[in-house]
DNA sequence: GCAATTTTTGACCAATTGGACAAACGTTAG
DNA sequence: CTAACGTTTGTCCAATTGGTCAAAAATTGC
Protein backbone atom coordinates (compact mmCIF):
# COMPACT_ATOMS: atom_id res chain seq x y z
CA UNK A 1 0.00 0.00 0.00
CA UNK A 2 1.62 3.26 -1.25
CA UNK A 3 1.00 6.03 1.67
CA UNK A 4 -0.36 9.29 0.36
CA UNK A 5 2.37 11.72 -1.20
CA UNK A 6 1.63 14.88 -0.35
CA UNK A 7 3.30 16.12 -3.52
CA UNK A 8 5.10 19.86 -3.77
CA UNK A 9 3.01 21.72 -5.71
CA UNK A 10 4.16 22.90 -9.38
CA UNK A 11 4.69 26.83 -10.17
CA UNK A 12 1.30 26.13 -13.10
CA UNK A 13 -0.65 24.49 -9.95
CA UNK A 14 -0.08 27.32 -7.64
CA UNK A 15 -0.88 29.83 -10.15
CA UNK A 16 -3.94 28.37 -11.92
CA UNK A 17 -5.53 27.79 -8.67
CA UNK A 18 -5.23 31.53 -7.79
CA UNK A 19 -6.72 31.97 -11.08
CA UNK A 20 -9.79 29.72 -10.14
CA UNK A 21 -9.90 30.75 -6.62
CA UNK A 22 -10.12 34.43 -7.81
CA UNK A 23 -13.07 33.82 -10.28
CA UNK A 24 -15.14 31.33 -8.09
CA UNK A 25 -15.23 34.28 -5.60
CA UNK A 26 -16.53 36.09 -8.03
CA UNK A 27 -19.26 34.12 -8.72
CA UNK A 28 -20.21 32.42 -5.46
CA UNK A 29 -20.50 36.36 -4.38
CA UNK A 30 -22.65 37.13 -7.02
CA UNK A 31 -25.05 33.64 -7.13
CA UNK A 32 -24.37 31.50 -3.96
CA UNK A 33 -23.12 28.75 -3.94
CA UNK A 34 -25.67 26.69 -5.60
CA UNK A 35 -26.07 29.36 -7.47
CA UNK A 36 -22.84 29.40 -9.18
CA UNK A 37 -21.89 26.80 -11.37
CA UNK A 38 -18.68 25.40 -12.50
CA UNK A 39 -18.92 25.75 -16.04
CA UNK A 40 -19.27 29.76 -15.11
CA UNK A 41 -16.10 29.77 -12.96
CA UNK A 42 -14.31 27.86 -15.25
CA UNK A 43 -14.80 30.14 -18.12
CA UNK A 44 -14.59 33.15 -15.59
CA UNK A 45 -10.92 31.46 -15.08
CA UNK A 46 -10.12 31.07 -18.58
CA UNK A 47 -10.25 27.12 -18.73
CA UNK A 48 -12.62 23.76 -19.35
CA UNK A 49 -14.36 22.40 -16.72
CA UNK A 50 -12.45 19.35 -16.87
CA UNK A 51 -9.40 21.33 -16.59
CA UNK A 52 -10.85 23.52 -13.59
CA UNK A 53 -11.49 19.96 -11.89
CA UNK A 54 -7.92 19.05 -12.40
CA UNK A 55 -6.91 21.32 -10.03
CA UNK A 56 -10.24 21.12 -7.37
CA UNK A 57 -11.35 17.84 -6.73
CA UNK A 58 -15.63 19.01 -6.32
CA UNK A 59 -17.38 22.49 -6.67
CA UNK A 60 -17.18 22.18 -2.63
CA UNK A 61 -13.96 21.97 -2.47
CA UNK A 62 -13.22 25.25 -3.89
CA UNK A 63 -15.90 26.56 -1.75
CA UNK A 64 -13.52 25.31 1.54
CA UNK A 65 -10.41 26.62 0.18
CA UNK A 66 -12.17 29.65 -0.52
CA UNK A 67 -13.78 29.93 3.15
CA UNK A 68 -10.53 29.19 4.52
CA UNK A 69 -8.83 31.67 3.34
CA UNK A 70 -11.04 34.25 3.99
CA UNK A 71 -11.83 34.22 7.34
CA UNK A 72 -8.40 35.06 8.11
CA UNK A 73 -7.77 38.00 6.06
CA UNK A 74 -11.69 38.95 7.37
CA UNK A 75 -10.66 38.38 11.11
CA UNK A 76 -7.61 40.36 10.94
CA UNK A 77 -8.78 43.80 11.67
CA UNK A 78 -10.10 42.07 14.89
CA UNK A 79 -6.85 40.45 15.53
CA UNK A 80 -5.48 43.86 15.49
CA UNK A 81 -7.78 45.26 18.55
CA UNK A 82 -4.73 45.56 21.09
CA UNK A 83 -5.05 45.30 24.21
CA UNK A 84 -2.58 47.96 25.58
CA UNK A 85 -3.65 50.85 23.08
CA UNK A 86 -6.14 53.53 23.99
CA UNK A 87 -9.26 51.79 24.27
CA UNK A 88 -11.31 54.88 22.28
CA UNK A 89 -9.01 55.01 19.32
CA UNK A 90 -8.57 51.21 19.45
CA UNK A 91 -12.18 50.77 18.72
CA UNK A 92 -12.43 53.89 16.47
CA UNK A 93 -9.67 52.07 13.95
CA UNK A 94 -11.31 48.88 14.42
CA UNK A 95 -14.23 50.22 13.16
CA UNK A 96 -12.81 52.08 10.21
CA UNK A 97 -11.03 48.97 9.15
CA UNK A 98 -13.85 47.67 9.00
CA UNK A 99 -15.42 50.05 7.01
CA UNK A 100 -12.88 49.98 4.71
CA UNK A 101 -13.13 45.71 3.90
CA UNK A 102 -16.52 46.14 3.24
CA UNK A 103 -15.58 49.12 0.78
CA UNK A 104 -12.63 47.25 -0.52
CA UNK A 105 -13.84 43.37 -0.58
CA UNK A 106 -16.86 43.68 -1.29
CA UNK A 107 -17.30 39.90 -2.79
CA UNK A 108 -15.55 38.70 0.28
CA UNK A 109 -17.94 40.53 2.53
CA UNK A 110 -21.12 38.91 0.33
CA UNK A 111 -19.33 35.65 0.51
CA UNK A 112 -19.23 35.25 4.13
CA UNK A 113 -22.78 36.46 4.32
CA UNK A 114 -24.04 33.96 1.48
CA UNK A 115 -22.73 30.82 3.82
CA UNK A 116 -24.10 31.96 6.88
CA UNK A 117 -27.35 33.35 5.76
CA UNK A 118 -28.06 29.34 4.57
CA UNK A 119 -26.72 28.59 8.20
CA UNK A 120 -23.08 28.18 7.28
CA UNK A 121 -23.42 24.05 6.48
CA UNK A 122 -19.83 24.49 5.03
CA UNK A 123 -17.99 26.77 7.68
CA UNK A 124 -19.82 25.70 10.69
CA UNK A 125 -16.78 24.43 12.50
CA UNK A 126 -14.36 27.22 12.06
CA UNK A 127 -17.42 28.99 13.45
CA UNK A 128 -17.49 27.31 16.69
CA UNK A 129 -13.50 27.12 16.68
CA UNK A 130 -11.56 29.87 15.33
CA UNK A 131 -14.10 32.93 14.60
CA UNK A 132 -15.45 32.17 18.58
CA UNK A 133 -12.22 31.59 19.73
CA UNK A 134 -11.08 34.97 18.71
CA UNK A 135 -14.22 37.06 19.98
CA UNK A 136 -14.70 35.99 23.33
CA UNK A 137 -10.68 36.76 23.52
CA UNK A 138 -11.19 39.71 22.31
CA UNK A 139 -14.66 40.33 24.06
CA UNK A 140 -12.23 39.65 27.25
CA UNK A 141 -10.39 42.70 25.95
CA UNK A 142 -12.95 44.83 25.88
CA UNK A 143 -14.67 43.65 29.02
CA UNK A 144 -10.92 44.67 30.79
CA UNK A 145 -11.38 48.10 29.42
CA UNK A 146 -14.82 48.37 30.84
CA UNK A 147 -13.50 47.28 34.12
CA UNK A 148 -11.59 50.13 34.35
CA UNK A 149 -13.58 52.75 33.50
CA UNK A 150 -11.93 53.53 30.19
CA UNK A 151 -15.45 52.79 28.43
CA UNK A 152 -18.82 52.68 28.84
CA UNK A 153 -19.64 49.45 30.25
CA UNK A 154 -21.83 48.03 27.75
CA UNK A 155 -22.42 44.06 26.53
CA UNK A 156 -19.05 43.28 24.70
CA UNK A 157 -20.18 40.65 22.38
CA UNK A 158 -22.95 42.64 20.95
CA UNK A 159 -21.09 45.45 20.90
CA UNK A 160 -18.62 43.66 18.25
CA UNK A 161 -21.97 42.31 16.61
CA UNK A 162 -23.13 45.25 16.03
CA UNK A 163 -19.84 46.86 14.56
CA UNK A 164 -19.96 43.51 12.25
CA UNK A 165 -23.28 44.25 11.10
CA UNK A 166 -23.51 47.81 10.43
CA UNK A 167 -20.02 47.70 8.48
CA UNK A 168 -20.65 44.83 6.60
CA UNK A 169 -24.14 46.07 5.81
CA UNK A 170 -22.41 48.34 3.12
CA UNK A 171 -21.11 45.63 1.21
CA UNK A 172 -23.96 42.99 1.49
CA UNK A 173 -27.02 45.19 1.02
CA UNK A 174 -25.14 47.35 -1.49
CA UNK A 175 -27.19 47.64 -3.73
CA UNK A 176 -30.45 48.62 -1.32
CA UNK A 177 -27.75 51.64 -0.13
CA UNK A 178 -27.46 53.06 -3.15
CA UNK A 179 -30.43 52.67 -4.37
CA UNK A 180 -31.75 54.56 -1.25
CA UNK A 181 -29.41 57.12 -1.45
CA UNK A 182 -29.73 57.71 -5.00
CA UNK A 183 -27.50 59.01 -7.33
CA UNK A 184 -26.22 61.86 -5.72
CA UNK A 185 -25.19 60.59 -2.26
CA UNK A 186 -24.85 57.49 -3.62
CA UNK A 187 -21.46 57.90 -4.71
CA UNK A 188 -18.30 56.64 -3.29
CA UNK A 189 -18.52 59.10 -0.36
CA UNK A 190 -21.32 57.04 1.20
CA UNK A 191 -18.46 55.20 2.75
CA UNK A 192 -17.19 58.22 4.16
CA UNK A 193 -20.53 59.51 5.23
CA UNK A 194 -20.99 56.03 6.87
CA UNK A 195 -17.71 56.15 8.64
CA UNK A 196 -18.64 59.48 10.30
CA UNK A 197 -22.15 58.29 11.35
CA UNK A 198 -20.63 55.06 12.60
CA UNK A 199 -17.86 57.12 14.79
CA UNK A 200 -19.98 59.59 16.00
CA UNK A 201 -22.63 56.71 17.09
CA UNK A 202 -20.00 54.20 19.10
CA UNK A 203 -18.13 56.48 20.14
CA UNK A 204 -20.14 58.99 21.61
CA UNK A 205 -21.90 56.37 23.15
CA UNK A 206 -18.55 54.56 24.79
CA UNK A 207 -16.70 57.43 25.99
CA UNK A 208 -16.77 57.37 29.65
CA UNK A 209 -19.11 59.90 31.55
CA UNK A 210 -17.81 61.89 34.48
CA UNK A 211 -21.35 62.58 35.29
CA UNK A 212 -24.97 61.19 34.64
CA UNK A 213 -26.01 62.29 31.04
CA UNK A 214 -29.59 62.51 31.80
CA UNK A 215 -29.97 64.22 35.70
CA UNK A 216 -33.65 64.50 35.68
CA UNK A 217 -36.75 63.43 33.28
CA UNK B 1 -60.24 37.29 -29.22
CA UNK B 2 -61.45 37.07 -25.98
CA UNK B 3 -60.24 39.08 -23.38
CA UNK B 4 -58.52 37.83 -19.94
CA UNK B 5 -61.17 37.24 -17.55
CA UNK B 6 -60.20 37.74 -14.24
CA UNK B 7 -62.35 35.22 -12.45
CA UNK B 8 -62.45 35.38 -9.43
CA UNK B 9 -60.57 33.22 -6.32
CA UNK B 10 -62.11 29.71 -5.45
CA UNK B 11 -61.89 29.06 -1.83
CA UNK B 12 -59.74 26.33 -2.76
CA UNK B 13 -56.99 28.42 -4.72
CA UNK B 14 -56.89 31.10 -1.69
CA UNK B 15 -56.02 28.53 0.54
CA UNK B 16 -53.62 26.43 -1.31
CA UNK B 17 -51.59 29.83 -2.83
CA UNK B 18 -51.51 30.49 0.72
CA UNK B 19 -50.28 26.92 1.55
CA UNK B 20 -47.13 27.31 -1.10
CA UNK B 21 -46.77 30.80 -0.14
CA UNK B 22 -46.13 29.83 3.31
CA UNK B 23 -43.89 26.97 2.25
CA UNK B 24 -41.56 28.51 -0.04
CA UNK B 25 -41.13 31.35 2.39
CA UNK B 26 -39.62 28.41 3.91
CA UNK B 27 -37.57 27.03 1.15
CA UNK B 28 -36.41 30.24 -0.25
CA UNK B 29 -35.39 31.98 3.04
CA UNK B 30 -33.48 28.77 3.53
CA UNK B 31 -31.71 27.77 0.36
CA UNK B 32 -32.19 30.84 -1.73
CA UNK B 33 -33.99 31.30 -4.87
CA UNK B 34 -31.60 29.10 -7.09
CA UNK B 35 -31.44 26.60 -4.58
CA UNK B 36 -34.61 25.84 -3.65
CA UNK B 37 -36.76 23.77 -6.00
CA UNK B 38 -40.35 23.77 -6.70
CA UNK B 39 -40.42 20.10 -5.92
CA UNK B 40 -39.10 20.89 -1.99
CA UNK B 41 -41.67 23.75 -2.39
CA UNK B 42 -44.66 21.10 -3.36
CA UNK B 43 -43.81 18.57 -1.28
CA UNK B 44 -43.72 20.98 1.91
CA UNK B 45 -46.93 22.55 0.99
CA UNK B 46 -48.30 18.82 0.40
CA UNK B 47 -49.04 18.54 -3.00
CA UNK B 48 -47.26 17.37 -6.40
CA UNK B 49 -45.30 19.96 -8.51
CA UNK B 50 -47.65 19.83 -11.38
CA UNK B 51 -50.40 21.04 -8.59
CA UNK B 52 -48.66 23.68 -7.55
CA UNK B 53 -47.82 24.91 -10.92
CA UNK B 54 -51.58 24.75 -11.64
CA UNK B 55 -51.70 27.45 -9.19
CA UNK B 56 -48.69 29.05 -10.00
CA UNK B 57 -47.18 29.90 -13.20
CA UNK B 58 -43.79 29.07 -12.45
CA UNK B 59 -41.15 29.62 -9.81
CA UNK B 60 -40.49 33.35 -10.31
CA UNK B 61 -44.28 33.87 -9.73
CA UNK B 62 -44.50 32.14 -6.36
CA UNK B 63 -41.01 34.05 -5.26
CA UNK B 64 -42.70 37.50 -6.95
CA UNK B 65 -45.84 37.09 -4.77
CA UNK B 66 -43.70 36.44 -1.66
CA UNK B 67 -41.31 39.65 -2.01
CA UNK B 68 -44.65 42.02 -2.59
CA UNK B 69 -46.31 40.92 0.19
CA UNK B 70 -43.37 40.96 2.42
CA UNK B 71 -41.95 44.00 1.60
CA UNK B 72 -45.22 45.64 3.26
CA UNK B 73 -45.44 43.43 6.68
CA UNK B 74 -41.41 44.24 6.47
CA UNK B 75 -41.33 48.01 5.98
CA UNK B 76 -44.45 48.36 8.64
CA UNK B 77 -42.33 49.23 11.91
CA UNK B 78 -40.63 52.27 9.80
CA UNK B 79 -44.55 53.20 8.83
CA UNK B 80 -45.28 53.55 11.78
CA UNK B 81 -42.38 56.13 13.49
CA UNK B 82 -44.67 59.34 13.84
CA UNK B 83 -43.15 62.52 13.31
CA UNK B 84 -45.42 64.06 16.10
CA UNK B 85 -44.68 61.80 18.98
CA UNK B 86 -41.56 62.17 21.00
CA UNK B 87 -38.48 61.78 18.74
CA UNK B 88 -36.57 59.57 21.51
CA UNK B 89 -39.43 57.00 22.34
CA UNK B 90 -40.63 57.01 18.52
CA UNK B 91 -37.09 55.95 17.66
CA UNK B 92 -36.73 53.17 20.89
CA UNK B 93 -39.91 51.39 19.94
CA UNK B 94 -38.81 51.25 16.46
CA UNK B 95 -35.80 50.00 17.27
CA UNK B 96 -37.34 47.47 19.68
CA UNK B 97 -39.79 46.70 16.60
CA UNK B 98 -37.62 45.66 14.15
CA UNK B 99 -35.48 43.56 16.76
CA UNK B 100 -39.06 41.92 17.27
CA UNK B 101 -39.51 41.31 13.69
CA UNK B 102 -36.10 39.86 14.00
CA UNK B 103 -36.81 37.43 16.39
CA UNK B 104 -40.32 36.79 14.76
CA UNK B 105 -40.17 36.55 10.93
CA UNK B 106 -36.71 35.00 10.75
CA UNK B 107 -37.24 33.47 8.04
CA UNK B 108 -38.72 36.79 6.34
CA UNK B 109 -35.76 38.48 7.21
CA UNK B 110 -33.19 36.32 5.55
CA UNK B 111 -35.51 35.93 2.28
CA UNK B 112 -35.25 39.93 1.89
CA UNK B 113 -31.68 39.47 2.92
CA UNK B 114 -31.00 36.62 0.72
CA UNK B 115 -32.43 39.06 -2.50
CA UNK B 116 -31.09 42.12 -1.81
CA UNK B 117 -27.26 40.23 -1.23
CA UNK B 118 -27.45 38.87 -5.05
CA UNK B 119 -27.91 42.51 -5.91
CA UNK B 120 -32.40 42.23 -5.61
CA UNK B 121 -32.42 41.01 -9.53
CA UNK B 122 -35.91 40.57 -8.89
CA UNK B 123 -37.14 43.42 -6.48
CA UNK B 124 -35.16 46.34 -8.11
CA UNK B 125 -38.20 48.37 -8.74
CA UNK B 126 -39.57 47.86 -5.25
CA UNK B 127 -36.33 48.94 -3.48
CA UNK B 128 -35.87 52.30 -5.68
CA UNK B 129 -39.88 52.76 -5.38
CA UNK B 130 -41.97 51.93 -2.29
CA UNK B 131 -39.32 51.32 -0.18
CA UNK B 132 -36.72 54.56 -1.00
CA UNK B 133 -39.84 56.57 -0.74
CA UNK B 134 -40.35 55.71 2.72
CA UNK B 135 -37.05 56.18 3.83
CA UNK B 136 -36.53 59.49 2.55
CA UNK B 137 -40.23 60.13 3.76
CA UNK B 138 -39.20 59.15 7.30
CA UNK B 139 -35.51 60.59 6.70
CA UNK B 140 -37.46 64.00 6.66
CA UNK B 141 -39.41 63.47 9.87
CA UNK B 142 -35.65 62.99 11.79
CA UNK B 143 -34.15 65.57 10.42
CA UNK B 144 -37.17 67.59 11.49
CA UNK B 145 -36.36 66.54 15.12
CA UNK B 146 -32.41 66.98 14.69
CA UNK B 147 -32.86 70.63 13.08
CA UNK B 148 -35.87 71.15 16.77
CA UNK B 149 -32.77 70.02 18.75
CA UNK B 150 -34.70 67.30 19.79
CA UNK B 151 -32.33 64.50 19.46
CA UNK B 152 -28.13 64.91 18.03
CA UNK B 153 -27.17 66.09 14.71
CA UNK B 154 -26.03 63.19 12.30
CA UNK B 155 -27.32 61.63 8.92
CA UNK B 156 -30.86 60.43 9.14
CA UNK B 157 -30.35 58.25 6.23
CA UNK B 158 -27.15 56.35 7.62
CA UNK B 159 -29.28 55.97 11.28
CA UNK B 160 -31.91 53.88 9.24
CA UNK B 161 -29.21 51.77 7.88
CA UNK B 162 -27.94 50.91 10.88
CA UNK B 163 -30.71 50.40 13.07
CA UNK B 164 -31.72 47.60 10.27
CA UNK B 165 -28.46 46.23 9.86
CA UNK B 166 -27.52 46.28 13.70
CA UNK B 167 -31.75 44.45 14.27
CA UNK B 168 -31.89 42.37 11.24
CA UNK B 169 -28.24 40.95 12.40
CA UNK B 170 -29.84 38.83 14.66
CA UNK B 171 -31.97 36.85 12.00
CA UNK B 172 -29.70 37.04 9.45
CA UNK B 173 -26.69 36.06 11.05
CA UNK B 174 -28.38 33.83 13.83
CA UNK B 175 -26.30 30.30 13.63
CA UNK B 176 -23.45 33.11 13.79
CA UNK B 177 -24.71 35.12 16.59
CA UNK B 178 -25.57 31.83 18.62
CA UNK B 179 -22.42 29.89 17.84
CA UNK B 180 -20.20 32.90 19.10
CA UNK B 181 -22.36 32.87 22.29
CA UNK B 182 -22.29 29.69 23.06
CA UNK B 183 -24.87 27.48 24.45
CA UNK B 184 -25.51 29.77 28.29
CA UNK B 185 -25.97 33.55 26.23
CA UNK B 186 -27.20 32.58 23.28
CA UNK B 187 -30.62 31.19 24.16
CA UNK B 188 -33.94 33.20 23.83
CA UNK B 189 -32.65 36.14 26.17
CA UNK B 190 -30.24 36.81 23.46
CA UNK B 191 -32.63 39.05 22.08
CA UNK B 192 -33.31 40.92 25.68
CA UNK B 193 -29.40 41.67 25.62
CA UNK B 194 -29.30 42.73 22.55
CA UNK B 195 -32.12 44.97 22.89
CA UNK B 196 -30.40 46.67 26.22
CA UNK B 197 -27.12 46.61 24.72
CA UNK B 198 -28.44 48.59 20.63
CA UNK B 199 -31.14 51.03 23.30
CA UNK B 200 -28.17 51.65 25.09
CA UNK B 201 -25.79 52.28 22.42
CA UNK B 202 -28.66 54.35 19.52
CA UNK B 203 -30.47 55.99 22.24
CA UNK B 204 -27.54 57.38 24.94
CA UNK B 205 -25.61 58.81 21.53
CA UNK B 206 -28.84 60.42 19.94
CA UNK B 207 -30.30 62.25 23.22
CA UNK B 208 -29.14 65.89 22.78
CA UNK B 209 -26.31 66.88 25.12
CA UNK B 210 -26.90 70.56 26.28
CA UNK B 211 -23.06 70.60 27.48
CA UNK B 212 -20.16 69.47 25.44
CA UNK B 213 -19.53 66.00 26.76
CA UNK B 214 -15.88 66.24 26.79
CA UNK B 215 -15.01 69.26 27.62
CA UNK B 216 -11.21 68.61 27.85
CA UNK B 217 -9.06 66.02 27.22
C1' DG C 1 -78.39 13.76 -10.49
C1' DC C 2 -75.72 15.72 -13.94
C1' DA C 3 -73.10 18.75 -16.78
C1' DA C 4 -69.65 22.22 -16.38
C1' DT C 5 -65.85 23.56 -14.10
C1' DT C 6 -62.03 23.15 -11.05
C1' DT C 7 -58.41 20.40 -9.12
C1' DT C 8 -55.01 16.69 -9.17
C1' DT C 9 -51.94 13.47 -11.05
C1' DG C 10 -48.68 10.46 -13.79
C1' DA C 11 -45.94 10.57 -17.56
C1' DC C 12 -43.02 13.05 -20.12
C1' DC C 13 -39.39 16.46 -21.90
C1' DA C 14 -35.44 19.41 -22.78
C1' DA C 15 -31.92 21.84 -20.52
C1' DT C 16 -28.59 22.15 -17.05
C1' DT C 17 -25.44 20.44 -13.86
C1' DG C 18 -21.53 18.13 -11.28
C1' DG C 19 -18.39 15.08 -12.33
C1' DA C 20 -15.61 10.85 -14.67
C1' DC C 21 -12.29 9.35 -17.98
C1' DA C 22 -9.15 8.24 -21.36
C1' DA C 23 -6.66 10.06 -24.81
C1' DA C 24 -3.88 13.82 -26.42
C1' DC C 25 -0.70 17.34 -25.69
C1' DG C 26 3.32 19.86 -23.26
C1' DT C 27 7.30 20.12 -20.55
C1' DT C 28 11.46 18.89 -18.69
C1' DA C 29 15.43 16.36 -16.69
C1' DG C 30 18.91 13.41 -18.05
C1' DC D 1 16.03 11.98 -28.04
C1' DT D 2 13.10 10.07 -24.73
C1' DA D 3 10.84 8.53 -20.65
C1' DA D 4 8.32 10.39 -16.99
C1' DC D 5 5.41 13.46 -15.49
C1' DG D 6 2.23 17.41 -15.64
C1' DT D 7 -1.57 19.64 -18.15
C1' DT D 8 -5.56 20.03 -21.17
C1' DT D 9 -9.48 18.67 -23.71
C1' DG D 10 -13.55 16.23 -25.99
C1' DT D 11 -16.80 13.14 -24.88
C1' DC D 12 -19.76 11.07 -22.04
C1' DC D 13 -23.07 10.15 -18.11
C1' DA D 14 -26.52 10.10 -14.54
C1' DA D 15 -29.08 13.09 -11.72
C1' DT D 16 -31.65 17.11 -11.11
C1' DT D 17 -34.48 20.73 -12.54
C1' DG D 18 -38.28 23.81 -14.34
C1' DG D 19 -42.02 23.14 -16.80
C1' DT D 20 -45.84 20.81 -20.10
C1' DC D 21 -49.92 18.10 -21.09
C1' DA D 22 -53.70 15.20 -21.42
C1' DA D 23 -56.45 12.56 -18.82
C1' DA D 24 -58.52 11.34 -14.43
C1' DA D 25 -60.77 12.78 -10.23
C1' DA D 26 -63.22 15.93 -7.40
C1' DT D 27 -66.20 19.78 -6.77
C1' DT D 28 -69.82 22.88 -7.73
C1' DG D 29 -74.00 25.13 -9.60
C1' DC D 30 -78.40 24.09 -10.99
Amino acid sequence: MEAEKPRRRTRIQTEKRELILEAALDMFSQHGFRGATIDQIAEAAGMSKPNLLYYFRSKEDIHINLMQRLLTTWLAPLRELDDVGDPISELRSYIRRKLEMARDFPRESRLFANEILQGAPRIMPMIEGELKTLVDEKAQVILGWMRAGRIVHTDAHHLIFSIWATTQHYADFDVQVRAVLGPDRGGEQRFDDAAQFLEQIFIDSLKPKTEPLNPAR
